[in-house]
DNA sequence: AATAAGTATCGTAATATTGCGATATAAAAT
DNA sequence: ATTTTATATCGCAATATTACGATACTTATT
């Protein structure tokens, strides 16, 4: 039907699939790693440097602020976007568990 | 549209982004915990303990192993999967990389 | 007040994802 | 050989995502 059926799995498994999803883009990949290398970033900036429309980089960055892992403050004209501290704090640790969980015994296969 | 843009992005960031929206799913998330904690997994177990339909899971699998994340062999009637240590280091590399490049400085906001 | 600059939102088209019933396939047991 | 068991694939419907032009909004400058 197209609908995940969150209720069926556990809030951890839910949350970490939402932020994961937040990410798995390459564009919104690269406006991370834009943010924070220079700490300051204006989406201005991002529209000339990424090789897509103003509307769609606002999109990318509204998803990454809905997902709570970027947050963005009005600066005069221009808003200023960076890494929300906590949420990325979450994501290393409900990420960093999940991944170190598996421990590379080949027992089977 | 609806068409990811991979040209202007890359190598890197769009298989980082690849492998991530490999796993950004509940139900794969949950497939993977499972497999990692009995290290032997078989479909038909799956499709009792989550609550989706056989055909459901069979494709997320076929998801997990096209995008090299776990590996199938086959084992009589039924399926062994299992994760794929190399892609799995691959990722907590790349990822592990990229979370840690943002070091939590806050010059801005 | 009018204009300019920077962002956000709307509407829309193209494509992708999610989920499932039905059916196919493949190996094991009868 | 037929049936059973385990998994994969097909086809479809519902929904989500990606991208962008056009337009609205919001603040700064003139």
């Amino acid at each position: 039907m197209g609908l995940t059926k969150s209720e069926i799995f556990t809030d951890e498994q839910n949350q970490l699939s939402t932020l994961l999803k937040a990410i798995a883009h390459p564009a919104r990949i690269a406006i991370l790693q834009r943010i924070i290398i220079s700490n300051t970033c204006i989406c201005g900036d991002l529209v000339g440097e990424l090789g897509l429309a103003q509307a769609t980089i606002s999109q990318h960055l509204k998803e990454l602020k809905t997902a709570g892992i970027i947050q963005g403050t009005i600066e005069g004209v221009s808003v200023c976007y960076c890494i929300n501290p906590k949420t990325w704090k979450l994501l290393e640790e409900e990420l960093g568990g999940f991944l170190a969980s598996y421990k590379g015994e080949t027992t089977c296969c």
